[in-house]
DNA sequence: GTGAAAGCGCTAACAA
DNA sequence: TTGTTAGCGCTTTCAC
């Protein structure tokens, strides 16, 4: 039961006056007198009268609605990038809802092929789901004015993270800190596909090693079992009782290697003397554990996404445009 | 511009059917010949259509949308709910729209007097948010079926955690561990109103001191500088050096006793031995740093606050229901 | 300044 | 199985 019980018609009557002046009332203030403005807007409070959108969407050509797809459920960072989207928006009573998707690592081919969202929306925010060719397609052909974040399409304005010179600091900080074997630490890909920002942080690891005139850049990659703290730790104590490895860590994000951390506390390596660690995000866990890290400004990509939807809104002609977040390297003393 | 371009008039005219069989083939798709249904689905393809729900929540008479009010930007623990309330409703179609809320510290008055809600949803989830007086009762005269999660209303349909019985828990296993005064550490409060969780738990405390034939219940009242790990973190230090301290100190929650602990560690004061410190929520800062902490169930307190709404909404008649979440004490190193 | 009336796109009787 | 048609609640011309 939709709970616009209470409809103009009923306020018109109260009021004693018709429909067309509640609704000027309501809309155009000042082509009504003030004193039946002033009478209908006290009778409509009294009665309970909200606005049912749902109808005045359709003479309006806008719904004041934006819906936002995510892996919520799979990742914090995107709940806090919400968080900057609900900042943007708000202010400007748009409404945004929420669309939970499976994340690129779970799900088999691009997807976004079927999107559960509904049509009556006046922009579309996707994040951290590659687009596919034909989603892709779709989406520009008939779909409302969208801005993805962490993917790129030549079509779309988009807001993604430089993980390339991300990965590059972090490297060239650790060589400079005479490492010179490093191991990336992910969570398992399940889909053959899309592992972007890891490509990324990799391809930017190796620049900094080709750059210090390392020879061939030697980075370990270690998938983990699971996306969380205990995998991160079971194999640290794996890693612990190598007679070789790298002599340093970097995590692709914080709780995996808060988790890695912990590990190889329990087995008793030290770090940093024994192996550094690092993480990705910057979140209140490596401010707690003293971690390094490299700062990824979540709420802001998503305050930036929000804008510029707004503005893509506003004026739907305006060819796409990519913004790069520049990453932050964030030294603290697990390295 | 509503996105919604394509009709079903043009839909069905290409397709070279009435409206009202495109309306059948898409909502009632075994009322149509499979033939005649196909083609529209295909034609309906090609054309890009997709239903304006906007119109048709009109004839429906339900949005098949509901909204949360939460202060998600505030604390994270509402943005783990909403996990849970997406896989409650995802499946079923419904569209969650979410707006954010000054927390109820940071706001003066009972709040929610003037809703930024529209009116056209289904239900209405209000998250750690206290509901005023007349909030309540507007609301329930003529606001949609209602799910509190957080707060308490004879009204409404609520679902809380067992704050009392939480402080209890975690009193009563301090005080086995030997300690004879607690110290409960918080964000400052800005309103002088609600601090019902708080309170709560302290009254906890307090009974299982009293239980365990204690005198006088002692337990020293610390609002931090502000709610995070560095005002924890500062207030540590100072807490160092003092000559008379508490034994044990709770946190309000797990960001706070991490910060807490860091500080202490800095400070050169062992923990336990010297200090014990305990939080509450169980997040993975929780886990990886083996604190002592009281687990909630966050995003089961999201999903069943959104089961709660979602039988409400299908019968709205039902009379409100209380539902407490048991904390559960997670014990680790730190107490 | 105010009212009458024509849609907006769609659903659901009801007819055919 | 399909088409016709009366609303759903509201905004917006266009008269008055």
């Amino acid at each position: 039961m939709a709970s616009t019980d209470v409809t103009i018609y009923q306020v018109a009557e109260a009021a004693g006056v018709s429909i067309s002046t509640v609704s000027l009332a309501l809309n155009h203030p000042d082509r009504v007198s003030p004193k039946t403005r002033d009478r209908i807007i006290r009778v409509a409070g009294e009665l309970g009268y909200r606005s049912g959108a749902t109808t005045s969407e359709r003479a309006r050509r806008r719904s004041g609605r934006i819906a936002v797809l995510a892996p919520f459920s799979s990742y914090e960072t995107y709940r806090t990038r919400l968080v900057g989207i609900l900042e943007a928006f708000g202010p400007h009573n748009v409404e945004v809802v929420v669309h939970d998707t499976p994340s690129a690592t779970e799900s088999a081919s691009p997807l976004l092929e079927t999107m559960p969202v509904r049509g009556d929306v006046d922009g579309l925010l996707i994040m951290g789901v590659p687009l596919g060719e034909e989603g892709a397609d779709r989406l520009h052909r008939w779909g409302p004015p969208t801005v993805l974040v962490d993917s790129l399409n030549a079509e779309f304005t988009s807001v993604t993270f430089d993980d390339e010179q991300a990965g590059y600091l972090l490297a060239t900080h650790l060589l400079g800190r005479g490492h010179r074997s490093l191991a990336y630490l992910h969570e398992p890909y399940r889909a053959s596909a899309y592992t972007s920002a890891g490509r990324l942080r990799l391809d930017g690891m190796a620049r900094a090693i080709r750059e210090a005139g390392g020879a061939e850049p030697e980075i370990e990659d270690i998938a983990l079992a699971g996306n969380d703290v205990a995998s991160a730790r079971a194999h640290a104590a794996e890693f612990a009782r190598r007679a070789e490895r790298p002599t340093a860590v970097i995590a692709h994000h914080d709780l995996l290697a808060a988790g890695f951390l912990s590990g190889l506390r329990a087995a008793g390596t030290r770090t940093p003397d024994e192996v550094a660690v690092a993480g990705f995000d910057d979140g209140p866990l490596a401010e707690v554990l003293g971690l390094t890290t490299v700062r990824q400004p979540f709420a802001e990509s998503g305050r930036r996404a929000a804008e510029l939807l707004r503005s893509l809104i506003e004026n739907p002609q305006q060819t796409p445009l990519r913004t790069l977040l520049v990453p932050q390297l964030i030294t603290r003393e697990t390295t």
